[in-house]
DNA sequence: CGTGAATGTTAGATAGGCCTAACATTTAAT
DNA sequence: ATTAAATGTTAGGCCTATCTAACATTCACG
């Protein structure tokens, strides 16, 4: 069957660690992908073929492997995702680093790119603001604070 | 092999489903939970099977459809999640509800309990804060506006 | 160059989640 | 009470994603 252009998280995460890997090493290897994906080699492979049969990334047995302009397209739009929903999280919500990320990770495949936008503005305009920005922040983090104590006595 | 707590994002909406049928219909239906999840009737049987396996629902072949108490409790829980990413979504950044719904749909099983909570504290900020509320959130529209116009011409 | 270690691929198994189609049970109407 | 329609279950197949273990290739050193 044709491509529906769906692609499954799993192939999203790949193109994801592919994209890092070609910032960081210049170029992806297997190796390095099953590492950062906690899988093992083999299965790479198959992951591998599949990308290369939706044209997403450059690939022949035992070569290099690359993104192609379309994967790098898919790959960058994740990578924003992600680092939108962390900083989200993170800077706002007041999450702890490590949760921040590993929520990131997963949260990055189910927001759609009309709610990821408003997000950007969101976050940009609590900074920007000059009525709220840190100082709102900062009086939303004690009324984060508040409730803690307060709920459970 | 045990029972380790994670549950599938799939058992997850099977619940959450059988929750809303019990509250509409005082019991859950296979042919309903198949309608709602947009499934086939045989696919519904065994999805029972592994909630009755997890002890998450009360079930015999051809018997009626509860859940048990843990069930319910993990029910209520991602339903919690939907009701407050949705509300975040459409009444703080002004995401149609459309949208707003189908992305809760998938966001919910994705947030953690830590990041929920914060959202449910800042949503609540924003609503309750006298210097922000309401006008905040206006003033916040316009921002979004201005952005949208601006970023293309 | 030759060879062993590192890396990559293949094959076969498992598990979840879905489908269709045939079969079983329950229900409701006559 | 009989029987047809509605509902539920089973069986067998497909697809994705993973694993392990055996096999193949590449690379780099000596």
């Amino acid at each position: 069957m044709p491509d529906h252009g769906e692609l499954s998280e799993s192939l999203e995460d790949y193109l994801e660690v592919i994209l890092e890997l070609e910032q960081t090493h210049k170029v992806a290897r297997a190796k390095d992908i099953a590492a950062k994906m906690g899988v093992q080699r083999g299965t790479v492979t198959g992951a591998l073929k599949a990308l290369v049969e939706k044209k997403l990334i450059n690939y022949e047995p035992y070569s290099f492997i690359t993104l192609t302009p379309k994967g790098g397209r898919i790959a960058r739009k994740i990578n924003e995702r992600h680092r939108v929903l962390r900083d989200f999280l993170e800077g706002i919500l007041q999450v702890d680093p490590l949760t921040a990320e590993t929520t990131a990770c997963r949260m990055e495949h189910s927001i759609d790119d009309l709610s990821l936008d408003r997000l950007i503005c969101f976050i940009d305009y609590i900074h920007e603001c000059p009525q709220t920005g840190e100082r709102w922040i900062r009086s939303f983090i004690k009324h984060c604070h508040d409730k803690d104590s307060g709920g459970n006595t």
